[in-house]
DNA sequence: CCCTGATTCGC
DNA sequence: GCGAATCAGG
């Protein structure tokens, strides 16, 4: 890959608004992280302020002018209620898990019931970001979740939920 | 071990 | 000019 006139204006834009330089790698595609860092120093971009930030730290520091995020349902997705109960004459506390996906049925319509995602692009994933499928895949703002998925899932925890599953069982997923 | 940017240096 | 390898750091 050159890099032509095109790639160096969005190699600039995506610098000026802070993504890092292998999120910008990726979206640009088919150079490297360093690639990119190098570029940034031959043209004497601006540097980062500091040294070894975070990609959420660079994710942070997005224009606030950027869209709203969808509620954040998915924070809910378990919670734990304190069950008091009685045996015998033993007090019994217990902490029971409650699966809360089923609240997607109370959300009110209009509102998308997904985890605040990473927005990450196809070439953005690794073997451990979730690979759900966030959007119109037509659609310039297609992105996929992005979220850790542990044990090397293709999705993370929400998403593995609802993956995989015969649709008559998707309501209770779990 | 994941990630970050910075620097060096052979090509 | 380019970018992999390496370094230093969070």
């Amino acid at each position: 890959m050159n890099w032509t006139d095109e790639r160096v204006e969005k190699l600039k834009k995506l610098w000026a608004e802070g993504l890092s330089a292998s999120q910008i790698a990726a979206q640009l595609g088919g150079v490297s992280r360093n690639a990119v860092i190098g570029k940034v120093h031959r043209l004497c971009l601006p540097g980062r302020a500091k040294a070894g930030g975070t990609a959420a730290t660079a994710r942070t520091k997005r224009p606030a002018t950027s869209a709203p995020r969808a509620p954040n349902y998915a924070s809910r997705m378990t919670a734990t209620r304190t069950v008091t109960r009685t045996a015998g004459a033993t007090v019994m506390k217990e902490e029971v898990e409650i699966d809360t996906i089923e609240d997607r049925e109370a959300v009110p319509a209009g509102n998308v019931v997904v985890p605040m995602s990473r927005r990450l692009v196809l070439t953005e994933l690794t073997d451990r970001t979730c690979k759900w499928p966030i959007g119109d895949p037509m659609k310039d703002e297609f992105h996929f979740c992005g979220n850790d998925s542990p044990d090397s899932s293709p999705y993370c925890t929400f998403h593995a939920k609802l993956a995989y599953q015969p649709s008559g069982e998707r309501r209770r997923a779990r």
